[in-house]
DNA sequence: GCTTCGAAGTTTAGAGTTGAAGTCTTCAGG
DNA sequence: CCTGAAGACTTCAACTCTAAACTTCGAAGC
């Protein structure tokens, strides 16, 4: 558990000064953009983890369930798909579906039709935790934007949408690991 | 039969039909959002860490020289603080170390005044490859934004600083896990 | 001075991940 | 059939992080 006590995580501004102190040739205006989206990013998901942690679950395994709901019908999947989607490798997704199979999140069963592949279902638990989750998530999402007007949410996600897809150009490749499936 | 490889990554809007479709009440419009931040995050961490890869070094290590550079003066922390600020546990801190000592980006030494203290500096080496890691990511930084005009960017900025108050002031406890220093 | 307490780091055990090697199944030739 | 190659997952060893126990030093009290 890291302690946070004391050493303060120095302000965006702040810290802003300490880079241009540091490091000339450096637009602030781009660095408070990036620095920003940075930081949000992790307080993010320090409250999804605390959400999930109530759920008696870890983000990790929310992740799994997300990828199954969101993948449709049949709500089914191998675990290499999983993997790839996720950004892990096939043996990190082993271990992880061996953990949720033994919390009854998910089943694993070989398939009839071809014994090599294994598919990974979502089980009644799974989906309420999912779906409660889901719940949590949002509420929390809603409070994060609450200063935000209509006409600004429209503008930030045009903005942020035509950032990603200029990154994403950049990078075809879908690039996984550091995964935090959104 | 289906060439599933790749199993690309759903684009922004798909994703955010499928939670339409799971879960009615969401508002697409946070959803977008907040998922257009996640994925942005990603994509910069994957970039990062290839930079910092060409350096032969990790993001984990850069983080720690970023620490040190934007401390100022001395350019010297305990293992705590630099735990503190990174957000990891102080054993974790310690094995970081080791490795940079090794590898002759940081030094360790024992403080003269208090024995029990021990204080990490950064080398000639640490802080070239600081600063070269630093002209890639300005570089790349800049791309990113390159399709926002100036006053597009003020005003991201500004937006996302909101969001950052808010979600700071619901989470005063620092909340460092995760790290990802900015 | 001696003892006790608190602070700072390190060590150890366990969880989770990666990359490489291994297993099992399917499919295409010969 | 039998063999070899490719694919899908699992197993194994090494690494990094966390939580908790441990060590050492310094500061008070008595």
């Amino acid at each position: 558990m890291a302690d946070t006590s004391g050493a303060p995580e120095p302000s965006l501004d702040e810290q802003i000064a300490a880079y241009q102190r540091e490091f000339q040739d450096l637009d602030p205006q781009v660095e408070k953009v990036v620095s920003a989206l940075s930081r949000l990013n992790r307080r993010m998901n320090v409250a999804y983890g605390r959400q999930t942690a109530e759920l008696g679950m870890s983000n990790a395994e929310w992740e799994v369930l997300k990828a199954l709901v969101l993948a449709g019908d049949p709500y089914r999947m191998g675990p290499g798909d999983l993997a790839k989607r996720l950004g892990l490798t096939p043996a990190a997704m082993t271990h992880r579906i061996d953990r949720m199979v033994a919390e009854g999140l998910v089943t694993r069963e070989r398939d009839e039709n071809n014994r090599v592949r294994v598919i990974v279902g979502i089980t009644e638990e799974g989906r309420a935790k999912w779906l409660e989750a889901m719940r949590m998530a949002t509420v929390f999402e809603e409070e994060l934007l609450q200063d935000l007007s209509g006409e600004e949410r429209h503008r930030l996600g045009e903005m942020l949408t035509r950032l990603l897809r200029r990154v994403e150009e950049a990078q075809p490749d879908a690039g996984g690991r550091l995964s935090d499936l959104d």
